[in-house]
DNA sequence: GTATGGGATGGGAACGTTCCCATGGAAACG
DNA sequence: CGTTTCCATGGGAACGTTCCCATCCCATAC
């Protein structure tokens, strides 16, 4: 591949001249600028990035990480869309590392964003004290937090107000009449699993109905989590005749065990989500969730990760979106 | 951040044994090698990938590429986790980029891609003659092409056959006793539309079925196009009894369409979708479907580039794998 | 005409590595 | 004991940029 100094040969000029051409710096002369843009043409010359990177120490490699906990999870691709459109308008790149849960996977993709020396990082924490993401903010990374937050420490945080999500679920199942709503939750350790719980309580506290702790259920917060956990439920002595699920994954897992049981909903249970997807009014039924923009979060958490990589000292923001109860067929008055 | 400087300061000696420990090259006296291993620990020192990648023109970047149309179809997620996953066990980094079918973003990521002097590349292209990829090419990087191919071009190829899984599909449906049989396909310039039609067109003149031609639809391979075209199948006067959806996408955006005119599937309408997703099951009715495995496909290809970067001058493989149809409950004999 | 200034350009160090080559010393051999 | 060999280590150039500094040229002012 062609270098500045093959550009520079070609064009009669020397390095520098080049190297100012490609970055857009005014003072090169017209004929200058001309003469080095047909040889750039000609040689196809594309900059190196990993030698730009390396010598400039400035927010100029255009290259931004992002970790996620589980890209098999609708909800993180929508925060990939999000994250790159923002970051496509800006002219950066996206560097995505899915660490699927694995806190060391999570390590190694810290590390190595790190070591691409990328100007800043956006990540989902596997846990609100997650030690290694300090240590990349101790390393002086430009870090933006997203779905969950990390404790004790100065971060821009982009994520959803889950409580009140959750809350505004079960107030909808018991305006229905229900009253054993069992409650399928993530992996304990996650912050947003908490704060989920924390709005179911608060709702059944409110219309003073009676919490059975038998119909809180968590394990991890994946697929296979949902289907047996509802598995759980169903075989109780008395079982829950509404259910509430943390997630997308959760969801779908649990579907797929109700309808396993031949069990219809909403006749025979009711059920709904924490997550909204495009395709959830062809599930069966057509389901009833709580929304949270995903792509809404990404490209958030994009534009606030430049704005700190243009303005590093400006303080730490914690943006909590709304989330919103689409009501479809999934729910039924008992 | 330490450097190699730093840690052979510390640890008292020079920078090329540091460089040796961190290579594991086994011309290191073990004293030494613990000594500078301390040092490493003390500083937490990682080191610079962009400078290694600069530097050595071996493969030993440990970074690939993966350049996917469409990253919101679930598809090419479980494409990410097959490649991610073996990409992990080899201690190799993957970059995605995501082009979401527009050409020009396409150029940008390969571009990109090249500029950060990947090891490798795995590619969908965007259709059978795609000029960048060729380009990427001559620039002589070493490319896996995955689900489409590249005319004319000596290139590794993971895919499915395409043509014998939608045969599959519609002789299913003829065996049913469908003769008006919809088809709704993908962009008519992507090379995998053209072999789902062929495979269609295959199975009606087997088994002596008229094609009418207003019931193959295209426009694009999104959920929208899915959407819109079932709309003008089911506002023909004399609509189809069954319909097979080229991709999971349009698959969705059909069924979004279908439930929206109030029809049942599949008492109305059969349905059999090409990919199948793992809440497949959970759909409304439970979707036929042609399985391909994504996670198959990414796995492949990561293992195919990778052995083609320990061994250059091995000759292009094709590797085409087979489909499965998964029968559940959309299809009803007619 | 000389001095002053500023815009355009070139030269070269530096970024953090790798890798070739040089060097020193211990072991092995006669 | 001297010579050879080999292993462990160090020195330093190179990778392709950026950016500081120096230089040169031309215009303007005196």
């Amino acid at each position: 591949m062609a270098t500045l100094r093959d550009v520079a040969l070609r064009a009669k000029v020397s390095v520098s001249t080049v190297s100012r051409v490609i970055n857009n710096e005014p003072r090169v002369r017209k004929k200058t600028r001309e003469k080095v843009e047909a040889a750039i043409l000609e040689l196809s010359y594309l900059p190196n990035r990993t030698a730009q990177r390396l010598r400039s120490l400035n927010a100029k490699n255009k290259l931004i990480g992002l970790v996620l906990p589980d890209i098999q999870n609708p909800f993180y691709v929508d925060v990939v869309r999000g994250v790159e459109e923002c970051a496509y308008e800006y002219n950066f790149a996206v560097m995505i590392g899915n660490f699927a849960q694995d806190e060391r996977k999570e390590k190694m993709y810290l590390d190595v964003l790190q070591s691409e020396s990328v100007d800043g990082l956006i990540v989902a924490p596997s846990h609100g004290r997650d030690q290694h993401i300090a240590r990349v903010m101790e390393n002086g990374y430009t870090v933006v937090c997203i779905d969950r937050g990390l404790i004790g420490m100065e971060v821009d945080i982009v994520k959803v107000n889950n409580e009140a999500g959750a809350f505004g679920a079960i107030e909808y199942l018991i305006g229905l009449g229900h009253t054993r709503i069992a409650h399928i939750t993530g992996h304990p350790d996650i912050p947003t699993t908490a704060e989920r719980v924390a709005g179911y309580e608060r709702a059944m506290a409110k219309y003073g109905v009676e919490v059975d702790p038998e119909l809180i259920k968590s394990s991890n917060s994946d697929y296979q989590s949902g289907a047996s956990l509802m598995r759980e439920l169903l075989e109780l002595p008395n079982p829950p005749t509404a259910v509430f699920t943390a997630n997308n994954l959760l969801t779908l897992g649990a579907l797929k065990t109700i309808h396993e049981s031949e069990r219809t909903i909403p006749d025979d249970i009711s059920v709904v989500g924490f997550d909204d997807m495009y395709w959830s009014m062809s599930l069966n039924p057509p389901l009833t969730a709580v929304r949270q923009s995903g792509y809404e979060i990404g490209r958030k958490a994009a534009e606030l990760l430049l704005k700190r990589l243009a303005d590093p000292h400006r303080p730490a923001v914690s943006l909590v979106l709304d989330t919103e109860l689409i009501v479809r067929q999934s729910c039924k008055p008992r």
